[in-house]
DNA sequence: GTTAGCACTCTCGTTTAACGAGTGCTAATT
DNA sequence: AATTAGCACTCGTTAAACGAGAGTGCTAAC
């Protein structure tokens, strides 16, 4: 257990090096406001501090940083959550202002955020298998080749372009849509293959001649890959970053910052509420000196994706939270809102 | 005018040197098989191209590096061009495979490109204008709210999510999506909104109550922006340049590229054919240093995109020039088959 | 318990020296 | 007359040496 006096210290110590990424003093903090110690006293408590964990050297005779333990600690117990300042505002105004899609929502999200914070962020798109088919439709471009269009209760629009058999008139393909329309409109996207299989197929191949092969294309086009979108804002951001001078980090960082389904993963794995991931509490090699904040939003009960801030262990703990906790709940009343009226 | 021999020793630099990186001193070269001069000659040799401006020194001491001018001549006159390699058949394996959408063939032409080259491919897509409306779509998702779609004859799909004024039916809806489509199919995205104004108007103002509000909203929707659409490859691959290990060319690169509109006047600007722009013949601060390699792509005569590949100065021009040139072609083919299909 | 004082440690920037790669010039060679 | 060998010279690179500065840990005094 910590005493006051340690905390105090913990505290501003950590709070300095945020702010100016260097090793931290004895002198320095003794200058603080709030501290009414000498330095000498100071070293005193810094060197407990360090024996327990929280801080460390750089080198033997330097000043302290903050070490994983001490960000840990500093985040379970050092935050005063605190009302967020007029970022929230701004985050408002983006999210409410005119906007009809939701994608388009979420992609501005990302922006503000990485804007307002200097970090990089990225937002798990809401899952398109929660959403539920509200229309297909097939428009045919030539005879031989159609484009088939899938739109969402959302608003999502997906489309995939196909070639029709041969063999299948243009009438055919009418009743096949018809069909599919009729059997699926409502279904959520996650059930289609399923649902595709089961009740739809036995009925085309009642009603329809030689539907099997433009069947299977169909399935082809749609279902075969399904890839989680992700929004990125401020990818430059990490390149002011004072901890990644060196060109090799860069490099570890783009490059995985380009395995998107690593990092869709990642963001799956994320539970309720607000958790911050620091250092080698990561998984991934390549920001195991990065801290990873994320939040989620909902619909109702149900988790519909991540809200994710990328930066240096170093990171503006408290701004960040504060802030992604309001986006999180801007996001899931908009998505609300956006279920309310399209069910 | 350049002797045969220093033609020769020009072109040994700098296929040298666009190899090592390093710049390129008299013995080395002398090695070389097909170099039978001392190294004191070739010295002689330097001085003198040096003295015309193909060649620069790093120091007072230093090999040989090839200036602008340098670059400039070797490609204007030293390429021969060659017949291309494996690579051309991968890129026709990619441009061909089972792909059913042009967006699709130009992001993997994206990709494909700067897996082989190591640089930074940009794609222009092609210009939505060019291509004509083949169905326009309302659907409903709420009585407040509507998705509008936009198919082209090239497969291309938009969409827009807008409000329904609260005064419109569905059936007034309905007309209007049928007026809108019995006068527009057929008409280029680009003649739209003239088109819209003029036969269009009146017709709705006829036939549709309280036309005007929604009328709007679809103007909105559709035709305050159409972005036009940039595909990247390898976008990291500039990382790996060792011309880059300053992290502040990497800073001001990165930001560049974030220039979406900017980027897409550079490419805009290109005319027909293969065109190389070295170093500081670039309009653009951030890549002085930097070559860029274009080649257009076509629909009959008219010219519909544009493909760049963004290296170092110091690029493989030979290859970059035969690969570009073969894509070039294969998109062009791929395009016309597209329209073939599709009038 | 706190603090002043001091010796000690380590980094950082600068200086110095040695080394090596490469040049330019001159004189010898072909 | 063209080519080349030889040599002095230049400059970047690397390593070692050094002083200054920041900060610590410890001891002794308050």
């Amino acid at each position: 257990m910590l005493t006051g006096r340690q905390l105090l210290i913990l505290q501003v110590i950590i709070d300095d090096f945020i702010q100016t990424a260097q090793p931290v003093g004895s002198r320095v903090i003794s200058k603080k406001e709030d501290i009414s110690f000498s330095p000498a006293t100071i070293r005193n408590v810094m060197a407990d501090l360090e024996d327990m964990g929280y801080l460390e050297k750089t080198h033997s005779s330097s000043g302290r940083v903050p070490s994983e333990k001490g960000y840990r600690f500093y985040v379970d117990n050092l935050l005063s959550p605190q009302i967020a300042p007029d970022d929230i505002n701004v985050i408002k105004h983006v999210i409410q202002d005119g906007i009809f899609e939701f994608e388009q929502i979420v992609q501005k999200s990302a922006e503000v955020l990485s804007d307002i914070t200097n970090y990089t962020s990225i937002i798990l798109g809401p899952e398109v298998f929660e959403t539920k088919l509200k229309q297909l439709q097939i428009v045919t471009l030539t005879p031989q080749t159609a484009v088939c269009i899938l739109i969402t209760n959302t608003g999502h629009v997906e489309h995939r372009a196909f070639s029709i058999p041969t063999e299948m008139s243009s009438s055919e393909l009418e009743k096949m849509v018809n069909i599919l329309n009729d059997r699926l409109q409502g279904v959520p996207i996650l059930r289609l293959p399923e649902k595709l299989n089961t009740e739809v197929l036995s009925l085309m191949r009642m009603y329809v001649n030689d539907f099997e092969k433009s069947f299977d294309y169909l399935k082809a086009a749609f279902f075969n890959e399904h890839p989680v979108k992700l929004y990125f804002g401020g990818k430059t951001n990490m390149l002011m970053q004072p901890e990644f001078k060196d060109i090799d980090k860069v490099r570890s960082f783009y490059t995985m910052m380009e395995r998107e389904e690593e990092i869709a993963d990642m963001l799956k794995a994320t539970t309720d509420g607000i958790k911050v991931t620091i250092g080698h509490e990561n998984k991934v090699d390549a920001i195991k000196d990065c801290s990873l904040i994320t939040a989620t939003y909902h619909l109702g009960e149900e988790q519909m994706g991540t809200i994710a801030l990328l930066g240096p262990t170093r990171m503006e703990y408290k701004k960040v939270i504060t802030l992604l906790n309001a986006l999180s709940n801007e996001m899931t009343e908009a998505l609300y809102m956006w279920y309310k009226n399209n069910d």
